[in-house]
DNA sequence: TGCCAACGCTACTCGCCGGTAGGCTTTCAA
DNA sequence: TTGAAAGCCTACCGGCGAGTAGCGTTGGCA
């Protein structure tokens, strides 16, 4: 309950730093605007956090890590390398959509991480581009797909949907779902497969 | 003469605040880290700028401008809506790898431009994106290319290539002219092509 | 009811950096 | 050779914001 309560309230000081640092940058943002924000004042954060640029970590990590364990599960998931594309860009679309501010952040901002954490967040991106790519080559392996340089694919594959985080706005002409879906159908087009989308 | 010397010097003080707002980002940068890399001293880029957030805007501006204009002449150029594309796409990518370091500054110190500086970038790319969405409608209306929402997928091309200042390497693998080319036919690929590469 | 312990607030410090004032040096013209 | 102006430097200011010390307050427990 205690323990309950201590994340709830760093869960809270999370969500108003993403707004504010979405908004107005990180370094545009102090750490008074977000504790008057929550009603609250500075040295309340510092019981929660280290300080400025462990919030920053604190709110990137999670999410570059929701992206590789989308891609992985749908990877090692069943079906054909066609049907685990489009689940595995499915997924990841969704996740960079739903956590659009976050992603925003983690790419605008990630000259002032902590070495430390730079470092652990750059291992989960090299992990990402190796699993997209090796799904890749598995379609190619299997006929499936048809293109060159896979690693090379895909990271063009990956930035054209983490792009995502630049134009989508919420409430707008299409959903979440709706433009997950619509790039996963790029996705496997520029796989050069033939079919139309897969179950 | 005189002229020219001044925009001489006005060029060196851009070229240095690229590489330093690069490796450092732009709070991480001070007027006097670049006047030091200068082996000059603050007051000096004063005489050339009106302060810190101009020299953003000097830098970040004409790149943009750049891209407008390539995926612009491409487009209006010769050639079938697949030669065209191809050419904007090799050209847009070519301006990206090429100014990546200018790239990355703008879309990672967006938030610090002045609002009208700010609002004329802007302006830029939505012409951009309304230029490369209408490149596709050409394309689909003349049969050569298939692909539904070319709004949303010229949304999702321009990511695709935008992204490379994320991970190209120059002295990688590739040189800057292969992974345009590259890129064109994955975009060429994706746009529903089935012919190879046109010339 | 009284004690103790979290807990969060008020009120500060301190370093950093963008921006500026005014002086010195050098160069060119007459 | 001297006057003047351009150009850059030294030396400073002032604000801002991260981070901290120590106090007051409140709530739980005996």
């Amino acid at each position: 309950m205690r323990e309950e309560i201590l994340a709830y309230k760093r869960e809270r000081i999370l969500e108003e730093a993403v707004k504010l640092f979405y908004e107005r940058g990180f370094t545009g943002t102090t750490l008074d605007d977000i504790a008057a924000e929550l009603g609250v004042t500075k040295p309340f954060i510092y019981t929660h956090f280290r300080g400025k640029v462990e919030l920053l970590a604190a709110l990137c990590k999670p999410t570059i890590e929701m992206s590789l364990e989308a891609v992985t599960n749908a990877s090692i998931g069943p079906g054909s390398a066609a049907n685990r594309l489009h689940r595995a860009i499915t997924d990841f679309s969704a996740v960079v959509l739903r956590r659009q501010p976050n992603i925003a952040i983690y790419f605008r901002e990630e000259k002032n991480l902590a070495a430390e954490a730079l470092a652990e967040i750059n291992a989960l991106r090299k992990k990402f581009d190796r699993v997209l790519a090796d799904l890749l080559r598995q379609g190619v392996a299997d006929g499936e797909f048809d293109l060159p340089d896979p690693a090379l694919s895909a990271l063009a594959l990956g930035g054209m949907i983490s792009w995502a985080y630049t134009w989508y706005r919420p409430g707008g002409r299409l959903t979440i779902e709706e433009t997950a879906t619509h790039m996963a159908g790029l996705a496997l087009r520029m796989a050069g497969v033939r079919a139309t989308i897969p179950a």
